[in-house]
Formats: C-alpha cells, sequence, structure tokens
DNA sequence: TCATTTTCGAAACTTGCGGTCTCGAATATA
DNA sequence: TATATTCGAGACCGCAAGTTTCGAAAATGA
C-alpha cells in the first residue's frame, strides 16, 4: 500500500476499489483456501483490474496480509485488565475464524523473507505484546513470562497449522500451564 | 515411494538413482529454499530423469518429506532415558540444521491436506511420542504432560518458523516451563 | 474550456515451474 | 531371444503470477 495521498493531477485512486479488493481477497481466501484462489479470481470478484490490485500491492501475499489486518481491525478489542482465560478465549476464536488466511500468510513467509520481516511485525509481535501485559496483570512473574508467551502463541500456531482445534481444552491447558507458578 | 520389489520382469529399480534424488533433493533445499529449487535442478543434481523422480514420488513435496525421513533416519538416537533438557539439546540441534526443510514441509502441508497428514504421522506425532516418554521419565504429572508437549514443540515449530534461533537459551526456557509444577 | 496527468477496468501477453509424454538404450526375466 | 520395465534426456503442456497495453474516466490547472 502506497497512499500517495500527495494529491497528484490525476484521477485520484478508488477508495471503493481499494476495499473491493481487500474484501474480496480476504473472503476468498476463507472461503477456498490460498492456494486455490488466483489473483484473476480475486479481481474479478472486486470488479476491478489486475492491473489495479499490482499498482498497489507487490503480490498475493502482502495483499492478504493487508487483508487480514483490514478484517482484524477493531475486531481486536483486548481491554487491559482482561484475565488469561478470558484472552485465551478471544485470541483463539479470531484465530480460528481467520485461520486458512493465518497460515497461508505463515507458509507463504516460509519461501519470502521479506513478507515474513511484516508478518512478525505487523502480526507476531503485537499479539505477543497483548499477551505480555495480559500475564503480567495475572501476576505472573516476570521471569517466567517470556517463556510462557512462547509456549502459549507457539502451541495456538502449531495446532492451527496442524488442523487441531483451538478450543476450550485447549484454552484451559494453556490457562493452567500458565498458572502454576 | 513405492517399493515394488514384487520382482517384476523387466528392469529393476536403481536404488543409486533413488539415493542420489534423495540426496540432491536434501542438499538443494537444504542450501537454497524449497522454493528455489526446481525439479529439473533436483533431476540434474542426481543425474537423473525427471521421470525417474515422478516415478517413484507423486510430487515435489512428498519427495522432500522421504528426503528428510532418510537424512534423519538414524541420526535420531533419543536413548529411552534421557534428560529432558539432554533431549531439548539434541531436538533443537537437529531441527537447527534440517531447518529450511522442516519450514519449508510445514508449508506446504497448508496447501495440500494430503501431505499435511503425511507429515503429522510420520514427523510430528512421533516425535510427540518421544517427548511424552521423556516427560514421564522426567517425573512430570501425568495431567500436565500433554500440555507441556504442546507448548514445547507448539514454540519450536513457532521459533523455527518466525527464524528465531533454537539455542541454549530456549532449551532452558523450555526446561524450565517443564520443571515447575 | 481544454490539455495534462493519473487511475480505472479489461484483456492480451510473457514467463517460469510443476508435471506429463515420448524416445532410444539398458537390464532384468522366461 | 522375446518381453517387460527401468533408465536418462528432453520436448511438451497447463496454469497462475505478474506485465503490458488500451481506451475511458476523473482529477488538476491554465
Amino acid at each position: 500500500m502506497d497512499s500517495s495521498d500527495g494529491k497528484g493531477r490525476g484521477r485520484p485512486r478508488s477508495d471503493a476499489a481499494r476495499r473491493a479488493i481487500l474484501d474480496a481477497a480476504y473472503d476468498l481466501v476463507v472461503m477456498h483456501g490460498y492456494a486455490e484462489v488466483t489473483m484473476d479470481a480475486i479481481a474479478a470478484q472486486a470488479g476491478a483490474g489486475k492491473q489495479t490490485i499490482y499498482r498497489w500491492w507487490p503480490g498475493k501475499a502482502d495483499l492478504v496480509l493487508d487483508a487480514l489486518e483490514d478484517w482484524a481491525e477493531g475486531r481486536i478489542t483486548v481491554t487491559e485488565t482482561e484475565s488469561l482465560p478470558s484472552f485465551l478465549h478471544k485470541v483463539c476464536e479470531g484465530a480460528t475464524r481467520a485461520g486458512p488466511v493465518l497460515r497461508s500468510l505463515m507458509a507463504q513467509a516460509q519461501f519470502d523473507a521479506a513478507l515474513r520481516d511484516k508478518v512478525k511485525v505487523r502480526l507476531i509481535e503485537p499479539r505477543r505484546e497483548a499477551l505480555r501485559r495480559c500475564l503480567a496483570h495475572a501476576g505472573v512473574e516476570p521471569r517466567h513470562r517470556e517463556g510462557l508467551v512462547y509456549a502459549i502463541y507457539g502451541a495456538l500456531w502449531y495446532r492451527l497449522l496442524m488442523d487441531e482445534p483451538l478450543d476450550a481444552a485447549f484454552v484451559r491447558q494453556m490457562a493452567a500451564l500458565a498458572r502454576r507458578g
């Protein structure tokens, strides 16, 4: 995304097209899976030309990353003072809904170091930070927090990637892991 | 791999070609990364025809999975009575060495349910079982074991996929997680 | 008002790679 | 020696990512 809102001379960018493309990308990937969704299909679904996509996004993966963030916007309502089980429940719910998108992004990131950095900065790190605050608020000792962050988000991704459900049992398991100590 | 050692009539399968292909696949992927390695390159490096590859493996991903297992054979010498830190150290070492192969397999598995099942059965599950036994031997209470299996292997994969090192600090972190309780 | 600039949707085109097909030579059995 | 199957090699196909081209639309500015 290159806003370039610099008010040039020509026809301004169509924000409607931008929205349509983001929505089409997110919806199609959730429905059919990343690999099955072609750029032509996204363009067609959005009623846009492919060039309009490639002018603003460098490729499929970056588009889907933006689409995911756009979708998650506002939906991530983690209040500061939230119990760990409640936090985990919300995170698991969101991750399940956006599952196909998350998985495909993580997968593509393995073939593309630049994308991997973006995923890390924009998806991974902010959520780690949120969990750290939650653990702090839950009274977990500082020296145990970092290990728990890796254990919890690690297990979450591991299960997501291996098609194992992020259900209530899993939430209890992780909450129990944090509690003892 | 379809052994088909049924002693048919024609020319027998060249085991030298099989070995050369597996070695070429593993080496090339470790060196250059999965996405950069083409089937033509593997065939050329192995001095084999592409048809010889496709006769015995259904596709690139399955070939690489076999190549990984072939490489790991014998290298996984987890003795029954091993301390958890020692176990983790060995696992991290192996995972680091085979890192590019592991990552690409996990990535490809996100686009291919059949491959995902194979990875789970042949890579994931056996190692979970080994860790379970190790935790049992270390005296971890049964009700905590399953959560720890997910936490530890989850964190390991999470770090592997996010390019974070599986170093001594990580081993200590996970060992500490298992110890408290 | 009208030239200029930039975007738009649409579609043809290029490229690269996974995978298939074909071929003659090699190597086994019966 | 006839048959069957593999071998290496390379031409070939199909599909999707990404590029280029085109005429129309929508903004600026003189």
